[in-house]
DNA sequence: TAGATTGTTAATCGATTAACAATC
DNA sequence: TAGATTGTTAATCGATTAACAATC
């Protein structure tokens, strides 16, 4: 695999996995994607061969119903009588999901959230590499920026942005800055061309069309799990 | 508001402001409670008195119908000509959620990910309250661990788990250990009386029914985002 | 009163489930 | 062949949208 030190491939799909055409798949299904991809992966590493639609729906709280159906829109996989071949469906998946190639991205923001991801193993492993740093607070970095690395990326000042991003090959950034620095980044980011933003800033942010955003926001999560705890059904 | 030193109150719905009957809320309204309040917020800390459906909408990218359909479960906030109270709404869906009073929580893991969340601000605004921390690896905070704190709060070694969580008031933990420990701490919690779980480790987890969680994926988040540029419609 | 916006209905759309024939 | 499990259909269920009467 390339480090962020070898100029990577862009993102190209590989066409010897059989493809569902585009907006074929629903949105439902889609957002599950992922999860499936993450179990599957598991037995993979696990040795495991073959997967029913039961035991994948019992480990992802789904029903064997609604799995063979998701599944089924990427052919070819099941056996009857026998299951699902664990090693075609991860192929298929990661084509599927985008993640067949390799994902150039930056890192916008080098707060607590920011120092967490830049660490995270996750991203690597799933295919995203992190070219880049940009932070506002030359202080939080030392003095000479040019030489400063975190896990073996360069940090840059914010403000070279447009400078130095073009040369960079990105596709996707992950916005970890302030509330209010959030917007103003947005539109210089759609400005430079990128593909995809993953905002973690609690803000509804105005997107144009040809940028596609993913929000996570850690307190609405939260939320969530306060809303599921209130009205769980009484033990 | 309560510092994480004074034991505060457990959660306990207030009755002053109009309920939802529990169940009442359709679960795809529910899944959009936590962006309105923060939307909601957003507005009453800029002065704005009333918000239309459409104005709310446009930010959140849903349409008015959907917002008015999903506002009228809570009644009496939106004025026919007017539009909708927002300090009444907010008042509202903070009750809805249960989060017009306050939770305790314990954070499991200190890792990358575990210190970001320890000085996030985003949670104690919300009125979710950390009252302790467990880590296992008791040289990463110094050899005295009982005197050891971070942004204020008190660090463990995930030993003590038993003996200390019970007297901590805790309804919620959230979870930001490797893969392979989370399953235990679960087992653990769940054992311990706890409510509800915030899990980070990308792992499916067993949980049983006493118990309530909420899976953040980062990884998957990007997968997400991966999908949904690969299937941007064509600009 | 005239204009605007909500609350709510009916129609549409999409997702899930149950069931079973096909087939490994 | 017998048993098991997928692939797929039809039925059900739930969510969204469009439209407009109610009403501020």
């Amino acid at each position: 695999m390339n480090t962020p030190n070898t100029p990577p491939e862009p993102h190209l799909a590989t066409g010897d996995i059989p493809t569902v055409r585009a907006g074929t798949i629903p949105p439902a299904t889609a957002s599950r994607l992922g999860l499936y991809l993450r179990e599957l992966q598991h037995f993979l590493r696990g040795g495991t061969e073959t997967i029913k639609s039961t035991a994948l729906g019992r480990r992802l709280g789904l029903s064997d119903s609604q799995i063979r159906r998701d599944l089924a829109l990427f052919g070819e996989f099941g056996k009857r009588g026998v299951g699902y071949n664990v090693a075609g469906l991860v192929g298929a998946l990661r084509k599927a999901l985008g993640t067949d190639g390799q994902w150039n991205t930056v890192l916008i923001g080098l707060g607590n959230l920011g120092n967490a991801l830049v660490r995270y193993r996750g991203f690597q492993q799933q295919g995203f590499v992190l070219r880049a740093i940009f932070e506002a607070e030359a202080a939080k970095f030392g003095a000479n920026l040019t030489d400063t690395h975190i896990n073996g990326v360069p940090v840059y000042d914010v403000q070279r942005l447009e400078e130095l991003l073009p040369g960079l090959n990105v596709q996707m950034a992950i916005l970890a800055v302030p509330t209010t620095a959030a917007q103003g980044l947005v539109n210089r980011l759609a400005d430079l061309g990128i593909s995809g933003i993953l905002n973690f800033a609690p803000v509804s942010l105005s997107i144009p069309d040809s940028v596609q955003s993913v929000d996570v926001d850690l307190a609405v999560e939260l939320q969530r799990l306060a809303f599921a705890v209130v009205n769980a059904a009484p033990r």
